[in-house]
RNA sequence: GGGCGCGUAGCUCAGUGGGAGAGCGCUCGCCUCACACGCGAGAGGUCGCAGGUUCGAAACCCGCCGCGCCCACCA
């Protein structure tokens, strides 16, 4: 045996690195850009963040990914190229926060050292950390293209997206606008819609009198008491009879003396609180839209540093929104004007990016439309030239899409995209071009560039062909796009996925992929969110350390569903136990065929060879598997796919083959010709280099370790293996394996409730015709029993007998049997059987079912009654 | 407020019209010449609750209870 099979147990640790080395200098996972889009295979990845680190999300979709890759590598034509296109992400406000913590750490600020040291420092804090991921993923084993790695911020990407924001602004879409934004003061930045996570929070609804001009009152209700300073109206519902003498009216605004408009809007629900509202057309969304109707006035009163600003006086300027609320609050207690304060529970919005509480503040930003663009993005996914799997999210994405709004597109930061906009410093004309223009087209004036850059979600919409060399018309494109599959969890399903289909259609002319796997979100083992903060989170590097990389992404395929899922390190050991399993296979028939002295087989191709039912019953079985496990890979299926392999691999290949061969491979058996000998290892040979291709996508290292063992010369990764072949059943030999399977089953049964001892060869006939001689010697090897040819006469009576299928072994000493035993279980067997029977002539009595069940059911039913019987007959 | 989904063995999950399953855990027995990260044999479930459809429901329909997620501008 070779010295590196001594070990009894499979060590990813010292194997991984090696096999690692090898894919990784073969250039396999490097195609070259040929053949067309419609016989190639590929996956654009989501790109991860250059600052970011592998979590379990990756880790997942890596997996995914790299079995799709892997298997459509393996099953396709010669001619084909498969391609796993890599990249990451600049990731705007991410990276530039991390950078930013570096200098405040260093006492300084990026104010301080200006945009383009800044910028400097950025890139060189990516030249040290942005790599790592791209590490990490080599370790689960991704066979992304590594030699062609993309970054969104690239010379080339970023000519991409010069062109699309051009493209978009001469088609009108985009646009600059004041407006009310989602403004963060974490990262003093506008952000999306998408980017607002609302939480549930317990505030006070203050109850607060304003004067009216003339005379009487009125009483508004806040959460937010300091925005009455921007207060520009007081509005009523038109309906709302109690108030109509109220409108054109004016309140006196308190503190500040402000005139306001009593006016009349649709918005104002009369049920709530006494149905007359304060609106601030600056600080909130909904008063903003009525300000527009009613062409009332915008006074700001919060700055973008989340702080009151200059104009609110000595008394509120520059205290943080929180102090002013109280100092409003305090002073308008003073003025005895707070008639009501209760406990108010409702949503507020907090930023995704920084986690500070949002202010809705007006400003002038780049907004883009998108409604044109959603229209084919919504006919693709209606007529199914966009797959969304599982198909329940279908209608999530078009809901929203839908009723899609203007998208802020502007970032007030500097790591991104800087908007193409020129403006001139003499005319005030606006220069929108991606060539960088030397002046002012119309007066030759100075230019300056919009200090802006884009949300990070601009450029990654373009990522499936940006990546690929779009706008220019490259030998990648015509190979790789359209891609076949996105992979990737719900979140990003709008943020990402429907503007990579708008912006593929827009710009390409197709969508970027013909499907959308949407796969689980993985929580913690306790069912909270995984998340560093918590300390709920689990490495994936971790795990791969502790159990091998095969077994991680077993584990991960294993649990995953079309639900959220918790993490299951039972499944991890399970793929663990999976490759070692595989391991000690390859062990014990190398092993084998090498005391054979038939070591020589192994370097050429085998044909399998069968000789015996149970050879047939074996490869009888990996059709199935075979099929099966395409099957469900196509399908996103990748749980079912996972344990499909191993219930062969340990249920079938090695519980039953293998215990069955063994003695003909110890030259025990009745088929000990050299001729037999080479048929059988032949046969061994086949089926594990069958399975090792099979699992080969899901469990790549250990797999490709083990086919240089079997004598595979090249890359097993390598390999074409034509995976998705028409099942070649042989109903005969499942049959009487099954039968006899179940025999074993039984007589292990019996001789544990007997308690004899696993060494103890009892012996026993086997009055069973049905089974074919070799078979019986099987059995009665697997069940211990020392076969003794004639049947007990008259003169000689069995101890015991046991039924099986299809026949009865008699049993013909009762030495260290403890036959007693057996009753219980005879007991219990019958009164089993019994309850079954009762059941199934319950059925056969009813006369509901004689008339309307199927006729093939009431045959099956009554074909089973009959077996039941016998079998309780027996007993 | 709208939508999606889940509730099956102690745990994590599969099963979606005709015999309740897997892995782990548990019990018993085995270092059987590949593997003790192993092998053999077992125990364990009113399939959330209540109704309905059906000859037949864990599965299909209605309601309820519990849990999760997404979307949404009512101070």
């Amino acid at each position: 045996m070779r010295d590196d099979l001594t070990a009894t147990r499979f060590e990813p640790a010292e194997v991984e690195p090696r096999i690692s080395e090898r894919w990784l200098s073969s250039g396999l996972w490097h195609p070259q850009p040929e053949g067309d889009a419609s016989e190639n295979y590929s996956i654009a990845i989501p790109p991860p963040n250059v600052t970011g680190s592998l979590h379990m999300g990756h880790a997942l979709n890596g997996s995914i990914q790299d079995a799709l890759i892997r298997y459509h590598r393996m099953k396709s034509s010669p001619s084909a190229r498969t391609k796993w296109i890599l990249g990451t992400d600049h990731a705007g406000i991410a990276t530039q926060a991390k950078v930013e913590q570096a200098l405040a750490e260093q006492g300084t600020s990026r104010q301080a050292i200006g945009r383009e040291a800044f910028l400097e420092r950025v890139w060189e804090w990516r030249e040290h950390y942005g790599g790592r991921i791209i590490e990490q993923f080599k370790r689960l084993g991704a066979s992304c293209d590594y030699a062609e790695e993309r970054f969104t911020l690239d010379e080339d990407y970023h000519r991409a997206v010069l062109e699309v924001f051009v493209a978009l602004y001469r088609k009108g879409y985009i646009y600059r606008d004041r407006y009310i934004v989602n403004w963060d003061p974490g990262s003093r930045s506008a952000i999306s819609d998408l980017e607002v996570e609302e939480r549930e929070e317990t505030d006070t609804l203050y109850s607060i009198v304003y004067d009216l001009q003339g005379g009487g009152t009125v009483t508004i209700a806040t959460v937010r008491p300091e925005t009455m300073l921007a207060d520009t109206a007081v509005a009523v519902n038109p309906d709302d009879e109690r108030y109509r003498e109220l409108v054109g009216r004016s309140a006196i605004l308190p503190l500040v003396g402000r005139r306001l408009p009593v006016i009349a809007d649709e918005y104002v629900k009369s049920d709530f609180a006494t149905g007359q509202l304060k609106v601030t057309p600056a600080h909130d969304p909904n008063d903003f839209e009525i300000g527009i109707r009613h062409e009332l006035d915008q006074i700001s009163v919060i700055g973008e540093d989340g702080r009151m600003t200059a104009e609110t006086g000595e008394r509120f300027a520059g205290l943080t929104v929180m102090q002013a609320r109280e100092a409003v609050v305090q002073a308008l207690e003073q003025e005895g004007r707070i008639v009501a304060r209760e406990p108010y529970r409702h949503s507020v919005p907090y930023s995704h990016r920084s986690g500070e509480r949002i202010e809705p503040l007006i400003s002038l930003q780049w907004f883009m439309r998108m409604d044109e663009l959603a229209v084919p993005a919504i006919a693709a996914v209606n007529d199914r030239s966009v797959r969304i799997v599982p198909e329940n999210h279908r209608r999530v994405y078009l809901e929203w899409m839908e009723n899609i709004r203007p998208w802020c597109i502007s970032r007030q930061l500097w790591w991104g995209h800087r908007l193409p906009v020129y403006y001139c410093q003499t005319c005030e004309r606006v220069h929108v071009t991606a060539d960088t223009p030397e002046g002012c087209e119309a007066c030759g004036g100075e230019l300056r560039q919009e200090e802006d850059v884009l949300d990070t979600w601009f450029s990654s919409a373009l990522w499936p062909f940006a990546a690929l060399g779009w706008p220019a018309d490259t030998a990648q494109l015509k190979a790789f796009y359209p891609t076949n599959v996105l992979s990737t969890a719900r979140d990003i399903l709008f943020l990402w996925v429907a503007r990579m289909i708008m912006m593929g259609i827009e710009f390409t002319g197709r969508p970027p992929f013909a499907e959308v796997y949407i796969h689980s979100v993985i929580q913690a083992p306790d069912g909270r969110r995984m998340s560093k903060s918590l300390g709920t989170g689990i490495d994936p590097l971790d795990e791969i350390a502790a159990h091998g990389a095969d077994a991680v992404r077993f584990g991960l395929l294993a649990m995953s569903s079309t639900q959220d899922v918790r993490y299951s390190p039972e499944k991890v050991r399970q793929g663990q136990a999976l490759a070692n399993k595989l391991f000690n296979a390859v062990r014990f028939v190398l092993g084998r065929i090498d005391e054979l002295g038939l070591s020589g087989m192994l370097d050429g191709p085998v044909d399998p060879q069968p000789r015996t039912v149970e050879d047939r019953w074996i490869l009888s079985r990996l059709q199935h598997v075979k099929a099966d496990t395409a099957e469900r890979i196509e399908q996103y299926d990748f749980s079912h796919a996972a344990f499909g392999l191993y219930d062969f691999v340990f249920a079938e290949l090695c519980d039953w083959y293998l215990e069955f061969v063994k003695p003909r491979l110890a030259n025990e058996g009745p088929m000990d010709s050299e001729e037999d000998r080479r048929a059988l290892s032949a046969t061994l040979l086949h089926l594990l280099r069958e399975t090792l291709a099979l699992a080969h996508p899901v469990i790549p290292f250990v797999t490709e370790e083990l086919w240089t063992h079997l004598g595979g010369q090249g890359l097993l990764a390598a390999e074409r293996y034509p995976i998705a072949e028409e099942r070649l059943i042989d109903q005969t030999a499942e049959a009487q394996l099954t039968q006899a399977i179940d025999a074993i089953t039984l007589l292990r049964g019996w001789r544990d409730s007997v308690g004899a001892r696993p060494g103890l060869w009892i012996p026993a006939h086997i009055n069973a015709e049905g089974y074919e001689p070799a078979m019986r010697t099987a059995i009665a090897r697997l069940a211990r029993l020392e076969l003794v040819d004639d049947a007990p006469g008259p003169q000689r009576t069995a101890a015991a007998s046991i039924t099986i299928p299809d026949g009865v072994v008699e049993v013909l000493s009762e030495e260290g049997l403890d036959l007693d035993g057996a009753r219980e279980r005879v007991a219990r067997a019958s009164r089993k059987l019994q309850s079954e029977i009762d059941r199934v002539k319950g059925k056969l009595t009813n006369q509901g079912f004689i008339q309307k069940a199927p006729p093939a059911v009431i045959t099956a039913e009554e074909a089973k009654l009959e077996r039941l019987q016998s079998e309780l007959g027996a007993l």
